[in-house]
DNA sequence: GCCAACGTTGGC
DNA sequence: GCCAACGTTGGC
């Protein structure tokens, strides 16, 4: 069992339209690192936050499970070339009363080796440890 | 909107 | 394979 932080952009794709479809396929990703995390290391049953990135609050707004393993990404448009690109089915578990900033990730002493809050990540899929999932789960319940 | 930090591309 | 130029990401 692997635990995530999953950004998107909620002008593109938010926590609220996830909420609403209930699940969806985690689509677009288009780098070859967040690509093979996925097939190699990703599998159903994973939880992952759903991370709102470039936005005005930015920060963690839910979580979400993954319930497939990684397939071909049917968004990719390039007929004559062979599709590189993979995507994953989540779910939608639940949506924080209140979004976990971060600043308040910053903030947190125990959560300074996360991947995300590392300058110049530019990753949209990171892997956290159990620790972390957990640390962020409990700043969920104190703010 | 700015810009640093990456990733990708393409000529050599 | 090197590396400059370019494009993109994403916090601020």
């Amino acid at each position: 069992m692997n635990y995530w932080i999953m950004k998107s952009e909620p002008e593109v794709f938010s926590i609220g339209d996830l909420e609403k479809k209930g699940r969806a396929t985690w689509d677009g990703v288009r780098n070859y690192q967040v690509r093979n995390m996925m097939r190699d290391e990703m599998e159903k049953g994973d939880m992952a936050y759903f991370y709102h990135s470039s936005c005005e609050q930015i920060g963690i707004a839910g979580i979400m499970s993954i319930i497939s393993k990684a397939k071909p990404d049917i968004t990719f448009k390039d007929k004559g070339k062979n599709n590189p690109w993979l995507a994953v089915d989540v779910e939608f578990i639940a949506r924080f009363p209140h979004l976990i900033t971060r600043a308040d990730m910053q903030a947190t002493p125990t959560l300074k080796n996360l991947k995300i809050l590392q300058k110049g990540c530019r990753l949209s899929i990171t892997q956290v440890t159990k620790k972390e999932f957990e640390i962020i789960q409990s700043l969920s319940f104190s703010l």
